[in-house]
DNA sequence: TATGAATGAGCCTTCATTCAT
DNA sequence: TATGAATGAAGGCTCATTCAT
């Protein structure tokens, strides 16, 4: 249950990697009675609270905050409604959890230090699918993050230490530019905030535009050989605007 | 009647003009009194529906479908919660009368022609930034075009003649890849669609996740000194991918 | 243009004729410019009435008062729902005037005469048939005097000169039963209201309760076969009951 | 929890016997706390639905399905508007579920046993008595099933199980025959079914076009010393229909 | 006589939230 | 920690009716 390890690039520009953490088990043995029980109901109070934001990141997700409906949250979990006041207190702080939780879920990218062996080409080309498949492996993730944009982040706001997880991010492809600059295969003035940008907008599009786009070109992006094809495209746009000469 | 002309890449990838409708006027004179007595009501009743239309897109734009508040797109109109019923039926109608009235406020690019003119390069820089600018003229069309990816497009597929308007769009690009490519100044192989694809990504991530991004790097992408540079190096990423050599 | 001559037993109790009064022709020719455009006018606007008055019919059976739609009874007319108010002043008014129009479209049965010639029996039997008949006939009327009694009959209070009607019927009821019991082929006092009363009982119902009969029996009284065998043994039960001996 | 035993003809054709459930008292004593409070919530849960029901039934008869309103329902009850839409979920469903509940608040007569000692004729009397009466006494009933005819029984259908509680009645009244044909008072080729449509429709009638019939008569079918003569005379009819030679 | 546009009142229904146990 | 019952506020929508021409 060790969860994958996850590069995500955050759509506002952080390279991070998520651990996806499964569900704690609800009970585990072993123990005197008295510590287990109070072990468990521990257990059990942080295992409901995990079943309700996971219902309540598929709800919101898809309805979006005023889309939700705090009975059909109450339906995906194993809990009542009550709990959810109980453990939350009110609707909007349960989709700030869920939105805390979406974002803190994703933890430093220790396979950065990997990256270091590599030549910076194949380095910043490696980031890049790292990120491109942790923009496509969490569409309600993405989801949540549009929704937040549509109603100008007030939300996220109130999610404190936001900015911190990005500065990893930034610090590991200003080195990587470094390098390539020192090894002539990147060109000179390349800022590691616009590059981070310009990563994201081309991985966070794929996934946050299907479905309109669908619409429009009767083509889904998201189909295998599409995505296969769109992830090195992304790769060689990003390269290209490096490529020294 | 001319309004602003205005280049746009359709997010799902169609560059297009669109022709700002304002309110038509209520009164016009010069006909026979019968006529124009006749033509104001006609006037009066596409006014309102305009009038309603407007504030229903800044409401629907803001809030999302299930956010929206009737009764606050009434108060925003110069009539009645009841007229919006008379004229829509419905919230949901109302809804997709917006997101209709959106896409086909936006017309095709006579502009395209004046690109002709121009050395390929140019007229590929040109497109881009007419495109920049068309999205960053546009944000409640991106929030809409946010919601409905977010619902998976679901409303947005019962307004019927979208692809239409892409074909020109592709067309257009086609055309300028072709001529850089026998000028020697772009290389072989570049795909149109993909080529949409890459500006809208761009343009279209400036300006949709704005506030998201400034909560992660204090950093405003829309203020003017940003937008500037972000619209030229937008620009360059794509010109660099096209490039020969 | 006679229309069907139609004994009619009401509801409450009242042998009529009925005369089906079909719309008036539209327009006729044959006078002068200037009348025939007042008689048409005028006829127009009987017509007009007739044409309201025919839909709504329609509507308030089918749906009561409350359930009945002045937009449903307009689309059913060939003109708008402005000029039912226009003619009728309100939804209520309209309502009592359908009352009284059905009401009063019953006329004196002139074939009352004619079973003056026939034998105490069978002027009985024949007039039950008819008073079966005449219910069969007009099941919007039966509606009509359904949703009258769930409403404690408060609309039909402002209809005037009804039980006028009735006193017609008695009168007839209380003849043949002169004749009969002059005859010894009916026993002695039956009184004329109670005879009519129960006539019109055993039609009404078979009118009247067709549906949660069908329901509570799966078996439909309106079946042709049903419904020659049932008015023949409506005719029994009544001639039994009038039976000497 | 005796209630009145109340043999009752369904309009259809069933004889029963309705056993009128008052509002179940709130509070029991004598259990132990836990399974007292226990049962308490669960009787108030039920006091309510029936508290409400009781209400809407009341309405529905009163005003039909669409003249009906939640908000006077609500004011007849103890509880809110709120609670109504709690237990039934929606205007039509409360509707319905009223419905079910005078069809099915009517249980089969145990009194029927006791016609079995009365000689054929006594027994039909009495039966037919008890029909009568049961009408009688639920006018509100009455008026449920003529708005459900008007309405072609369009909501009746979806209730369950009406026309087993009919066979029982038409199985008395089939017994009650074969005893007095055998007896010789009855005469033959009697159908069970018939004879109960005739009973029903005079006894119906009486209760159903009251108003009317007082309108076109100035006759109250209902005054104390009017039902009493007319209970014996629909007795008369139905035994002279009956009765042998 | 006729018509399309407009409207206020009120109705059904939903939703987040709290109470009592 | 847990639960079913209860609720006030407000939201979407409908309806008979009237206005302006």
């Amino acid at each position: 249950m060790s969860g994958r390890i996850d590069v995500f690039l955050l759509p506002q520009g952080c390279s991070v990697i998520a651990t996806s953490v499964g569900r704690i088990a609800k009970r585990e043995s072993g123990r005197s009675p008295a510590l287990a029980q109070r072990g468990e109901r521990i257990r059990d109070a942080e295992a409901t609270r995990e079943d309700i934001l996971e219902a309540a990141t598929e709800e919101f997700a898809d309805k979006g905050l005023s889309g939700a409906r705090i009975d059909k949250i109450a339906d995906r979990t194993s809990t009542s409604k009550r709990m959810i006041y109980y453990y939350f207190g009110s609707k909007d702080a349960l989709y700030r959890a869920v939105l805390e939780r979406e974002y803190t879920r994703i933890r430093r990218a220790e396979a950065a230090i990997a990256l270091d062996r590599l030549d910076p080409e194949k380095a910043l080309a490696e980031l890049v699918r790292q990120s491109f498949d942790s923009h496509l492996d969490r569409p309600n993730f993405i989801r949540l993050v549009m929704n937040e944009n549509i109603h100008h982040a007030e939300h996220l706001k109130q999610v404190k230490g936001l900015n911190r997880l990005n500065k990893a991010m930034i610090k590991s492809l200003g080195e990587i530019i470094d390098r390539g600059v020192k090894a002539r295969v990147f060109r000179r003035g390349i800022d590691a905030v616009d590059l981070h940008i310009n990563i994201t907008a081309l991985c966070f599009y794929t996934v946050s535009n299907r479905y309109t786009f669908r619409q429009g070109f009767a083509l889904d992006m998201w189909a295998p050989r599409e995505i296969r094809k769109r992830r090195e495209q992304v790769v060689d746009v990003i390269l290209r605007w490096c490529a020294s000469a």
